[in-house]
DNA sequence: TCTGACCGTTACAATAATGTGACATCAATG
DNA sequence: CATTGATGTCACATTATTGTAACGGTCAGA
């Protein structure tokens, strides 16, 4: 029905990170492998379909990493974490990301496999689905969860790629997007359309914005984006 | 509080804590968290209908805290233990206690979730996590017990599908789900069935809704939600 | 075995979303 | 301030998504 889903594994013990990443890579998923919650937040971590996160890596936890995932970026993404079995001291608390699963190491592939297939089943793996149910943009709230706008009173619906690039804009505040990264990272690999399409669905999309199309600009020559 | 059901996990790992109440709540019921029998014991266990205890936690144990719950309290209630996979001595003492069940961690939440259910309904509180008795949806009431709703007069039996679907979007009102989500949190994981599928049960429960329909609604390219 | 409830699938009609070309405006650069 | 490419907007064509009827298979109970 769709591309491969795409899944990131976050997990400093670079072993384990490439043993996991062989077998789910054999299992039909794309696997990428970073070894720091650092450096996972380097990556467009909306574009991952599920997130293997390790509970201690470094400085910021798994934990720390999939708070900011959910809370900062507003993603809603299936998360299962790795732990330790036994460094339940080292375990980090208060978190209330939505968690799907966790699997404690040592696991086995096949255990791992199983919970993969049955997180990213259960959650629709959709492209990306975000939560909040709200993220905020000035006065515009966003609600991921019914894929509209509120203004003020109003409930604003959004077709889906007038959502997608909004949510897309406004995750990224204040950097351009050029109609062909729009392009790509909204519409199907396989289809091809133009690129003055982006226009007309930013024109779409203001409209329904009414006055606050104000903060979605346009730079001449470089793409779309909000103004910060 | 209408019927929702309460459940209190005593459990030390507050991580695992985390995410065992995140996805109970999401399930529907009310989940409060404690990290030792002690304070367990200063609530009202009497008010809970179901325990969840780790075997393993501080001085007094799990087990302890049920025999006490049991015997000095008098009270009858369902109990899921959770223990470490191999601490095998701890199981037969539970049963002696007359555990309900229970789980080996790691668990699956998914595997929790359907312990819980199964243990509450045979222990004769109402039912599944989707209990009421009843639940409101505007004029339209679910009868989770009979499986079916009611209308005004009306009494309308609902199929195990069109059940599991409406309780399930009811659950979250406003929030759409995809009908990749719904076939993976309502079909089992190993039968593949089209998405089309699911637009043909929602046709089927929509016919039994009658006017009432109006509020099962669809967005086009999303799926399909409760209108708030 | 028969029967009917339940459910999955398909086909096609109805509806909603999206794409495109033409043309009007705007913005940047000399 | 004039020119030119970039952007905004509209109407309409095209495509994607959804609703629904109809058919067939399965299974449990009569």
């Amino acid at each position: 029905m769709e591309g491969k889903l795409r899944i990131l594994i976050a997990e400093d013990e670079e072993d384990l990170c490439e043993i996991v990443q062989f077998n789910l890579e054999s299992e039909g998923y794309i696997v990428e492998a970073v070894h720091s919650a650092e450096e996972a937040l380097k990556r467009d971590l909306a574009s991952y379909d599920l997130l293997l996160l390790d509970v201690m890596m470094g400085k910021m936890s798994g934990f720390g990493l999939a708070q900011r995932v959910r809370n900062e970026m507003g993603l809603e993404m299936p998360v299962i974490f790795l732990t330790a079995r036994n460094s339940e001291n080292d375990l980090l608390t208060g978190f209330n990301i939505g968690a799907d699963d966790y699997i404690t190491k040592p696991f086995s592939v096949r255990e791992l496999q199983a919970r993969v297939r049955t997180v990213l089943k259960r959650s629709g793996r959709k492209a990306a689905a975000e939560v909040g149910p709200t993220q905020l943009l000035g006065e515009i709230v966003i609600d991921h969860e019914a894929k509209r706008v509120i203004i003020g009173a109003e409930k604003v619906d959004l077709t889906r790629k007038e959502y997608e690039i909004f949510a897309l804009l406004v995750r990224h505040p204040g950097r351009i997007f050029s109609r062909e990264e729009i392009l790509g990272r909204i519409w199907e690999d396989d289809v091809i359309v133009t690129d003055r399409t982006v226009d007309v669905n930013i024109a779409r999309l203001r409209k329904k914005l009414g006055d606050y199309s104000r903060y979605l600009r346009n730079k001449a020559g470089y793409g779309y984006y909000i103004e910060v």
